[in-house]
DNA sequence: GAGTTTAAATTTAGACACTAAATCAAATGG
DNA sequence: CCATTTGATTTAGTGTCTAAATTTAAACTC
């Protein structure tokens, strides 16, 4: 029952697939630059590349020569036709569903965002991501049957294998058929993955981690969610828990599963309870006792002392997450992402100074430039991967190129 | 400079591993069993098997026909030759060197151990090491061409490519040439590892984590070291510190690079300076005040409650680790190995009462019943998973088939 | 502009590995 | 002894690759 063997067909696919993965990340490229890339003969080379056109996956392109030399016989110039389809990437988060649109080399085409009603039900929610990615596709021009696959990401526990994990109490119930009922006519492969997993690999992917193999991209908002990468890879751990700090107890208490912004909130708020003379107040105004998070961040940047105490609490209780991070996986980079990036810079001082306190080995901190696309792009990429592995099982509904024999 | 383009010649690589894998775990195979499980045709699976006899990995069995029916012409019998070869697995150790000699398939075929003298210096622990192999293979009956690899587990952080780790302040030295200088003259491939995560490997292949790709195992004596298993890979992190919690700041102070043997050493000591009433003080005798682990656990046996109580602490931080663990790693089941493992099972209640107040997705936690060699064997499963991944490149030295054409 | 040069593409011959089907081989059983 | 059964081997055919020879399409040269 293992039918790892080969065939000579296995063969011809290995090729087009190497062929394919080199052209994916190298731009135009003329037979010789895939005989250097390859190893694999001329004659090959171009039998593959014809095949591969057949396909839908590459395209030649007309006209004038590459650059080099101008002698010789022109040569025919190669290029993997990133239009032959395209992936969706949605952040499906508690209020809001973001959607990315992305041509096959990753080049965002489309993007639409929206909140949802706060009284909508599974199907109501169903019906505005639906409306959502509609909007994006429509910005980018494209048909439904365009879509290759689309990855999704969630504020929950999900396995290596895609499903939802019950049993582990995260946030709210995130099993709204996504994958059964939502696009059932479209047939599209959809593939679920936690939201902060992706946020990995967003950043790994074209984030301050690219190219960071051991990783972890600490994804810090209202709620406190942690993905790994080691050597490249997502860590799921038997249940798709790996990462999921929000439970974790903590030496400071305030509650468990608060991430910065609610942690800055809350303190924001006991601050005002009190009756501390701050700037906070004035930023808030008169009308609400509700501390948004922003309040805090901007008081602090003005040199308000209350609002710097909260943040250098919150700093050392994620120097604290980091550090035990560092002890138990190591990471060469720990980038700090999610709602509250964009002021998240302020809490570098602290982390920094507090972090060799806590570890011998402190990992490196850095904070998101994705904003909050982040989880979107994970998204893109994880979807991506999945046609980049079914590419030759998969076939290409490109936006108009000749199927010829 | 990609090359990984395949010529005909692969795919017969492929196929004589696919065949090999199939029969080193399957036993005895005729030319039927083969085709079922691997897909191929019969004219393909001898002639890959003949192959697979000329390079010495596979042998013939002659003799009476296999189970099952008794018609037809007798089938020719394969079998993985598990003596094509031998591996070392080794655990050097801070005052210890054990080596085991295995089969193929992983059958014990020697043991030897030997405590290194106090005072030699790095070539002596060399003579040494070399002196327990040598003693390891006699008592196996091999000769040192019959090595195929060598797996070497430290008590250092080591990285996923096999290189000791300058810079992370664990225990000892232990770059001490084991690579370059010991077996120069044999050629024996060299693999070193974390002997935490051979630990791991080991109870993945043969303890009470069989099968359970989701694993961590803390090897707790002297020193206290995690070995990660995820999916069945193992974890290194950037640097080989995944881990290494050895360096772990937890609540209740005592020091920092504690396992359970020290803790309870030092604990008991302090309790005797106290003076309190306690059975240690029998079992530890007159003429010293060293309190070893062993005597604490024996008093705690026999209901003394001041060891009792000593062992409490030591579960309810073992406690603590391990729910560490489980929230950033998610593993399905956490083994306790290691020096300690056989008085472990004694931590066990007051581990599982209180795991569940300090996450709510506690994992299963299990002791090992490896023992010494836990470190040892699993070293000897790294060994052959080099020789399963290189069988093709290597040659087998076997102990007595004929080289036939 | 005809011939040369150059680099790329194609063709051809040969090798290797597989499948499918026919044939050969070695046992059992009436 | 011969049919039956099952496995091994051979043969013919196909797909894929390489290596080398040949053809093609441009630029360059005189």
């Amino acid at each position: 029952m293992d039918k790892t063997a080969s065939t000579p067909q296995a063969l011809r696919r290995t090729n087009l697939k190497a062929v394919l993965e080199v052209m994916r990340d190298a731009g135009a490229m003329t037979g010789t630059d895939l005989i250097e890339a390859t190893g694999l003969t001329r004659a090959t080379v171009i039998a593959v590349c014809d095949d591969l056109i057949r396909r839908g996956w590459v395209r030649e392109l007309e006209g004038e020569r590459s650059s080099g030399t101008q002698k010789g016989r022109p040569a025919r110039r190669f290029e993997f036709n990133a239009s032959a389809g395209c992936v969706l990437g949605l952040d499906v988060g508690l209020a809001t569903v973001t959607v990315l649109v992305a041509g096959l080399t990753g080049q965002i085409l489309g993007r639409a965002a929206e909140r949802f009603s706060k009284t909508a039900d599974e199907a109501g929610r169903r019906t505005t991501i639906a409306r959502t990615t509609d909007r994006a596709l429509a910005e980018a021009g494209l048909p439904h049957s365009a879509v290759l696959a689309v990855g999704i990401g969630l504020s929950t526990a999900v396995d290596r294998h895609g499903n939802i994990t019950k049993g582990l109490q995260l946030s709210e119930h995130f099993d709204i058929g996504l994958q059964t009922e939502l696009w059932q006519e479209h047939g599209w492969p959809v593939l679920l993955e936690n939201d902060a997993n992706l946020a990995a690999l967003g950043e790994h992917w074209c984030g301050v981690g690219a190219g960071v193999d051991d990783l972890a991209v600490m994804l810090a908002g209202e709620r406190l969610g942690t993905g790994l990468l080691e050597s490249g890879r997502l860590l799921h751990g038997s249940n798709g828990g790996a990462g999921e700090v929000g439970t974790l107890e903590l030496v400071d208490g305030v509650g468990s599963q608060d991430g910065i912004a609610r942690l800055a909130r809350h303190w924001g708020t006991a601050a005002l309870a009190e009756g501390k003379p701050t700037l906070i107040r004035d930023l808030v105004g008169p009308h609400t006792a509700r501390v948004s998070a922003r309040f805090v961040f901007e008081a602090a940047a003005k040199d308000d002392p209350v609002a710097q105490e909260i943040l250098e609490r919150i700093g050392r209780r994620m120097a604290r997450v980091i550090s035990l991070l560092g002890t138990f996986l190591n990471p060469e980079l720990v980038v700090i992402g999610g709602a509250v990036s964009a002021s998240a810079t302020a809490l570098l001082p602290t982390i920094n100074a507090e972090l060799p306190r806590l570890t011998g080995t402190p990992p490196r901190v850095a904070v998101s430039e994705l904003g909050d696309a982040i989880v979107a792009t994970g998204a893109v990429r994880l979807a991506l991967a999945y046609v980049e592995d079914n590419a030759l099982a998969l076939t290409p509904a490109g936006a108009g190129q000749g199927a010829g024999l």
